[in-house]
DNA sequence: GTTATGACCGGTT
DNA sequence: CAACCGGCCATAA
């Protein structure tokens, strides 16, 4: 069994991979609206970060994340190919490296995402602690 | 402490 | 459209 092990990470990351593990099949999100959505506006940089260093431990659909022009940001050389594939899997349509956010963005209600991060340590702006 | 690094973003050119 | 720029933020070293 895959314990996933999310504990000793920090609150954002915490955060972070527990809102992309609810993204539903057949949707995306945007590295800012996952910043967004978790309470860490204007983080949209470090859910790349954390992605890039920590994905495939996690089991994560880190396929489901873009960028905010709806584009891959994995580069050509690099796991472009395999995050577009694994969309078209689940019949969310990539044409020309593009996928059109007003059919395949997710928009869950604050109280989902609520109910999601429930039980979550909250994220403290550095410049706040 | 400081510096370097990202699967980023928004506005501008 | 695309390319560039400055700003953005939490980590790793």
């Amino acid at each position: 069994m895959t314990t996933k092990k999310i504990d000793n990470l920090s609150p954002l990351a915490q955060r972070t991979i527990t809102l992309i593990n609810s993204i539903p099949k057949g949707k995306v999100l945007t590295y800012s609206e996952v910043a967004r959505l978790i309470g860490a506006s204007g983080c949209a940089r470090h859910v790349s970060y954390i992605l890039s260093s920590s994905s495939s431990k996690h089991d994560l659909p880190w396929h489901r994340v873009i960028n905010s022009q709806g584009k891959i940001s994995l580069p050509l050389d690099s796991g472009y190919f395999t995050q577009e594939k694994k969309l078209l899997n689940e019949e969310i349509i990539v044409k020309n490296g593009r996928i059109r956010l007003e059919h395949f963005l997710w928009k869950p209600s604050s109280k989902e995402v609520k109910k999601i991060l429930s039980g979550l340590p909250l994220h403290i702006p550095l410049k706040a602690r």
